[in-house]
DNA sequence: CAGTAATTGAGAATCATTCTCTTTTAGGAA
DNA sequence: TTCCTAAAAGAGAATGATTCTCAATTACTG
């Protein structure tokens, strides 16, 4: 992902190109576990030393309603963000916090024959998101 | 679910029975659409005007941990709890915020077996969780 | 009924996130 | 290239859900 990648991304969603909203997609995409919006900003600020922690949430905001990331849910009170919009599934570790994606084409396949079949009362599925919860093993 | 179900719920865990902790359970039982600690409160305020809301918080996080709960996320910034402990999952409405329980036996069995042949690599899966995102029929 | 550890109440503190308002800037127009 | 202006960013206060602290109360044990 070069920095142009990451330009043409912005300018596709009729977004100005600002530095902030360059350095904040630069984050996502190199940090791995799903950063949190603090995880970005500690990253920035080595390059980005001015940014400001409100235009980090108003950025991240602004991403998210224009589908460039997405936010991902946990059991703490903290929202973390995913940078791959391509359909897949999150292995959440409960004991070290780990979020690993898991991607999985079939199982997608499968879901959506079943659904497509059992069509549930007044219920439109726009996603189908899996959350499998369990711990990694520690080696 | 009388109030002596409740109580025992509680014995048999080897919690204290205190009028807060039925209240919180009468409360998430009788409220509907997975309610938040404020809706709990409010609920509960009723009859029980004198409780802190730091003590329906601690309650709240002890049912949890004492597995006669359950927490549920969402987009949003506020956690929302479930008295229901058998498995299922959630019909999560963008548009209004209301989260439907779903029940499925067929697919819970259709997805343990699909994850007994994919064993994932160093993952052990404690629950799955499918969260189907969407909207319903307003009418 | 008394003793004691657990629980609760009250309110302060925390902290992730949002808001307000002023200053700066990106990008189109001239 | 320079100007213009709406959009974006910075600074810091405010918000609001949740957590914490500690003194007072209470549920259980014996
Ligand atoms: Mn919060
Ligand atoms: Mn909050
Ligand atoms: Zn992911
Ligand atoms: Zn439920």
């Amino acid at each position: 992902m070069t920095t142009d990648d990451i330009k043409s991304k912005l300018i596709e969603r009729g977004l100005k190109v600002t530095p902030q909203r360059m350095a904040i997609l630069e984050a996502i995409y190199s940090l791995k576990n799903h950063p949190t919006a603090e995880n970005i900003i500690d990253y920035i600020l080595k390059k980005h030393p001015n940014i400001a922690t409100g235009t980090v949430y108003k950025v991240l905001g602004v991403l998210v309603e224009n589908q460039l990331i997405k936010k991902v849910t946990t059991e703490k009170d903290i929202m973390r963000y995913d940078g791959i919009m391509e359909s897949h599934h999150h292995l959440y570790c409960m004991e070290s916090d780990v979020i690993k994606d898991y991607v999985d084409v079939e199982l997608d396949e499968l879901l959506q024959k079943y659904f497509e079949k059992k069509n549930l009362p007044g219920f439109k599925i726009e996603d189908i998101v899996l959350q499998l919860k369990g711990t990694f093993d520690n080696r």
